[in-house]
DNA sequence: CGTCCATTTGAGGTGGATCAACCCTAGTGG
DNA sequence: CCACTAGGGTTGATCCACCTCAAATGGACG
């Protein structure tokens, strides 16, 4: 159902009406086998511009050069569990089986590097430091979800926000402030709440003054350690 | 805090009063790498006993022989959540970083085939298909943690038994029956549920003839379609 | 300046948690 | 062989954290 979007996604093509630019540059996949030399092409999506669906066959392997991207699983009737989040630096799109296990889609206009996973099991069958690195990629999503069970299966609606926070306050806050890219439906599907229940416990953490806003998604962490405090 | 336990476990010793008798027996670890040929030993743990805990080194990589084993993680104040139950043949405690993620117990007398974490290591260094396989093992606890997440944070509660009597069904009926080696609490910190809700969940679907009990962990599928029906 | 969508806030409902008996069964010991 | 016990499981009653539905507010952008 999905697998023209794969075969458009290397070409400068119309999607969906908007024009989604390639720009094909010779480069290496630092992230993945920077020392092999691997050929990656860049790539851009328009904000909301499915990336992949899931269960699609994995071509390729991306990384985040610029904006940011969701990972989701859906339920027959919509219900949708956003399974990570992947910003500038991220490897994301790496499967060991054939297809993807979840779906993505740019959350802002985002720009990827994409390389064939063909070629990275290639580089893996050669170079056995690839093989390590490409398994590291998997363990480190599958930390990340293991952590992720944990604060969905047993925590708080407020220690998830908190936890989300600090996780995005480590990731991407420059000059400590940090810019989130999702909006509160994005972030409510990720931590297993409402959109509602998200405004509330972020509005109630500004009136404890533990954190500040300068519109919605600028935020500023102002006592981490009471985040701290409540994400254990 | 937790290192003395590993010192212990290729011995025939005695943990918390219960002997714990070791059967050391050359074997091939067959599901990681039998045409390697490693050298595995076989070890039993008593019910209840603790494989190894959050954040320990891992030193070994673990087999289930026969058994049943849950792997949690643990908030400050005792809330559990459990990221999987690993049954006869699951390979579990295969860490691509040094420590261990989640803790692991014996739910119920349990025999494993262990091997050093460290000779794999260097399996793996000297053979990219030995290498292939740890990769796929972790991609796939990464799969089972992805579908997961999307039962912890999206699923209703009979929606989540449903979900598990089809896991539990396909991983360990024999003859059209199954028999559970845990809890109830096991379960429902599994689902992120009390263990009475689950409990009442089972009951519901005995009232509606979609289940039956010989024994509250002996459980026969009668209806598998409609739990096939509620679990999406 | 007006429109649109994201966000906030309010009011009320509910699914699952909590608290509390009670029951069942396997194991123990007389 | 049976009475007793302890731990797991079931069921009931009530509570509450979060969801749902609704409306107001605000900010970005043409």
């Amino acid at each position: 159902m999905l697998t023209q979007t794969l075969n458009t996604q290397p070409i400068n093509t119309q999607i969906g009406g908007k024009i989604a630019p390639a720009h094909p540059v010779a480069d290496r996949f630092g992230a993945i086998a920077g020392h092999v030399g691997l050929v990656a092409t860049e790539f851009s999506y328009c904000k909301e511009e499915e990336i992949y669906g899931e269960d699609e066959p994995s071509e390729y392997v991306y990384q985040v050069v610029s904006g940011a991207v969701r990972s989701y699983k859906l339920l027959s009737d919509g219900r949708r569990q956003i399974g990570a989040f992947h910003l500038a630096g991220d490897v994301f799109g790496l499967e060991s089986g054939p297809t993807h296990r979840l779906a993505a889609e740019a959350i802002i206009d985002t720009t990827v590097r994409l390389v064939k996973r063909a070629s990275l099991e290639q580089a893996a069958g050669a170079d056995v430091l690839v093989a390590r690195k490409l398994w590291a990629i998997t363990a480190s999503e599958l930390r990340h979800a293991e952590d992720h069970m944990l604060l969905l299966g047993r925590k708080t609606a407020m220690e998830r926000v908190a936890t989300f926070l600090l996780e995005m306050d480590r990731r991407l806050a420059v000059a400590g402030m940090m810019a989130l890219p999702m909006c509160r439906r994005d972030i409510g599907d990720y931590l297993g709440l409402t959109l509602e229940t998200v405004s509330r416990a972020l509005s109630q953490l500004q009136a404890h003054g533990i954190l500040g806003f300068s519109g919605a998604r600028q935020i500023v962490l102002r006592n981490r350690q009471s985040l701290l405090d409540m994400h254990v």
